[in-house]
DNA sequence: AGCACGCCGACT
DNA sequence: GTCGGCGTGCTC
């Protein structure tokens, strides 16, 4: 009789799955979970597809499944997404599986929760310390053991004293639910009539159901959370699962309140810094359908949910949603990808839509949704520009006249001013006066930043960091060193020279010690306990800050000239993120910009407030440029410990690729930071038509071209998005 | 991705 | 003489 033989695919570094022998007796179907033997280790698996003749080359060799395990099988839709972005990506399907198994696979049982309830007469001997214990139990309710001490407020012998007399008894508690039940009538909020109509627009999708995606298109402050949290709330009343996803979950503690103040309890969460027990119930619970609603970064579109029926990409446009290490994906692309697999409705919402959505949304791919206003007639700010050539800072100095005397003026007023710079760190470069010679980084091309918050100087690509050196180690002059240009350190040190008298706070990811230390210093600046915020792009993020009236954005020009297709889309979307910080309650916030080129496209767009002036130019230049996305790019980065290996793998690549009228491959080019950690980076980069499949074209490319070999490697970008 | 195998340098 | 560095190749 033919033994029974399916291929089973594994979370590693392979694209084909392999064949197993089912042992007699075991009952499998494609989807389930199995551990199998795989080398001279066994592995987590799961059942890819019966396969009715296996090959005959591995006749003896095909090995027996261990066992089934106790998990529900990974529905098909998710298989086909794990496919699908495979596929797409280059990614081996085993390492795009690997994502959806990121469930801390290799722990034991969960630890036992003991309650304690009373069970039996008053003890023997009374003390003050088990009469505070009995007077908490005599509502009869059990508690966990740890929480009945606490409540008590006495120690846990007190209670182990009270087991062993009999007085109370121990029994297992159930696991503590991941999440409760949010309630999608819990608090309806009061709609203006903008509001309304986007808001039954989504219900309408949630409750029809099947594949759409909408783009919902709202300023800062028009309440478009809100807005989808009513098609979150139909999706609950339909029984569906929702992921809403975020572009870094950990800085989102407002948005875990607002969702508890809409819906009365906290939904689940999942992100990379959540503990392995708690990973494991999470994914548990998801896959169990006992998760209604789930916020998560972009990992969480790979978890094996029961019955996934919405996911909202709230900041849609944010750069964080592209993976930059290992599987390289876009979280947004992705997720409208799996919807259209599963057939539920994707929701895009931003303020300041990429140009990707937009042009789907204006093509009518995508329905498009608008929040034109501002909730609670709240004004959108002023934008100056403050022209840098004509009426800039005294040198040395980064804070223009004009924009020191608005700061000023704020400040005199009992209002709050944010200066914006997106520098970490006090200069970017330190140079010697005497010899010229620039401190640099010994592992990266790149200069090592001046933090004197920390007395350091810092590579901001390999973490490298080294003590300020006493002399130049060039010329070997002492105190000839010079700062050359500014940071948010700087920043803090002019600004507290010109107003002596505020309360100044600098916000910069470096100096965050902890998440919870983070949102009590926004909390201090949101009730007025700060005057003058300096910050880097952490400040753009959704927090609220009422007081807040003057925004200074100290170098506008700063992601603009750096060769990269989508600079200015990214320094349109960051500053008017920034820009829109500033008035949100109390009368018309004011911007400026500091600013080389007032003319600019992106400049003239933020100060006439005109989003679509800034659109309809950045559209029209994608399309002659045929950049994305009206044309497809791909990028192929070789890295090696030397510069000529690196080279002469890009060249011996490009020689190999398949003639293509329609395909244009350049480079290879050294990378714009040639070095990072020691390694010699080159660019190909691959420039194809809209409807061009260049997955398959780099598959067969790469398929016949020679493989990378000794220290050189290759990294496969399809869609990238950095250009560094 | 892991893990073994294999081939050259400093140590119990 | 062995321990261990990490380059190479394979895993049904």
């Amino acid at each position: 009789m033919n033994t029974r033989v399916v291929d089973v695919l594994v979370p590693v570094a392979l694209d084909t799955a392999y064949s197993y022998r089912v042992p007699a007796g075991l009952e499998l179907a494609p989807g389930d979970l199995v551990a199998v033997p795989l080398g001279a280790r066994e592995t987590l698996g799961v059942v890819w597809a019966e396969n009715p003749n296996p090959n005959p080359r591995l006749h003896n060799r095909l090995k027996d499944i261990d066992e089934k395990l106790d998990v529900p099988p990974l529905k098909p839709e998710l298989r086909q997404f794990v496919d699908w972005v495979s596929g797409y990506t280059l990614a081996a399907r085993g390492m795009v599986l690997r994502m959806a198994l990121r469930m801390g696979e290799h722990l034991g049982p969960a630890r036992e929760r003991i309650g304690v309830r009373l069970a039996g007469p008053p003890p023997q001997r009374m003390t003050v310390a088990r009469a505070r214990v009995l007077a908490l139990f005599r509502d009869g309710l059990t508690r966990a053991k740890g929480d009945a001490a606490r409540e008590a407020g006495v120690s846990a012998g007190v209670i182990d004293g009270l087991i062993d007399e009999g007085t109370l008894e121990t029994l297992v508690l159930p696991p503590e639910k991941v999440a409760r039940t949010p309630d999608p009538d819990f608090a309806k909020p009061d709609f203006a009539l903008g509001q309304l109509a986007a808001a039954d627009a989504l219900r309408t999708t949630v409750d029809q159901g099947g594949y759409s995606v909408t783009l919902l298109d709202g300023v800062t402050g028009s309440g478009k959370t809100e807005v989808y949290f009513e098609a979150v709330a139909e999706n609950i009343r339909r029984g569906h699962q929702t992921l809403i996803l975020m572009p870094e979950i950990a800085l989102t503690a407002q948005f875990l309140d607002r969702f508890s103040a809409r819906f009365g309890v906290r939904p689940a969460e999942w992100h990379s810094q959540l503990s392995p027990r708690t990973r494991q119930r999470t994914w548990g619970a998801v896959a169990g359908n006992e998760v209604p609603v789930i916020v998560g970064a972009r990992s969480a579109l790979f978890l094996p949910y029961a019955d996934l029926g919405l996911v909202i990409v709230d900041e849609e446009h944010d750069p964080a949603y592209k993976q930059e290490d290992g599987a390289h994906y876009h979280a947004r692309d992705m997720a409208v990808v799996r919807g259209s697999i599963a057939k539920f409705p994707v929701v895009l919402a931003s303020a300041t839509p990429s140009v990707e959505s937009e042009v789907n949304a204006r093509r009518g791919r995508y329905r498009h949704l608008h929040l034109p206003e501002r909730f609670g007639g709240a004004h959108l700010p002023q934008v100056e520009a403050i022209d840098m050539r004509r009426e800039g800072p005294p040198r040395g100095r980064f804070i223009a006249p004009r924009l020191a005397e608005a700061v000023q003026i704020t400040l005199e007023r009992g209002e709050q001013a944010l200066l914006f710079l997106n520098r970490r760190g006090y200069a970017p470069l330190t140079l010697c006066r005497a010899c010229g010679f620039r401190l640099q980084c010994p592992n990266c091309d790149a200069w090592l930043v001046d933090h004197r918050f920390r007395k350091r100087l810092v590579c901001h690509h390999c973490g490298f960091s080294m003590p300020p050196p006493v002399e130049c180690p060039n010329c070997h002059a002492t105190e000839s060193f010079a700062a050359v240009g500014p940071g948010v350190e700087r920043l803090e040190q002019e600004a507290a020279e010109l107003f002596p008298q505020a309360r100044i706070l600098v916000l910069s990811s470096d100096l965050i010690e902890s998440v919870e230390r983070l949102r009590s210093e926004l909390d201090d600046v949101a009730q007025g306990r700060f005057d003058l915020v300096i910050g880097t792009q952490l400040v753009a993020k959704g927090h609220h800050f009422p007081k807040l009236n003057l925004v200074g954005i100290v170098d506008a020009d700063l992601g603009l000239g750096n060769g990269d297709p989508r600079a200015a889309e990214r320094t349109f979307q960051l500053l008017h993120q920034v820009v829109g910080r500033a008035g949100r309650e109390e009368g018309r916030g004011v911007g400026y910009l500091q600013t080389h080129q007032p003319e600019h496209p992106v400049m003239r767009a933020l100060i006439s407030g005109d989003r679509e002036a800034f659109y309809k130019n950045e559209i029209e230049q994608r399309e002659r440029t045929g950049y994305p996305p009206f044309g497809r790019l791909a990028s192929l980065v070789i890295s090696a410990n030397e510069r000529h290996g690196a080279e002469a793998y890009g060249r011996s690549l490009v020689s190999h690729a398949p003639k293509d009228e329609q395909v244009r491959i350049l480079g290879p080019a050294e990378a714009p930071i040639a070095v990072v950690r020691g390694r010699h980076r080159f660019r190909i980069l691959v420039k194809a038509p809209r409807a061009f499949d260049l997955s398959t074209f780099l598959r067969d490319w790469l398929a016949r071209a020679p493989k990378p070999k000794g220290n050189v490697q290759l990294a496969v970008d399809v869609d990238p998005m950095s250009f560094l």
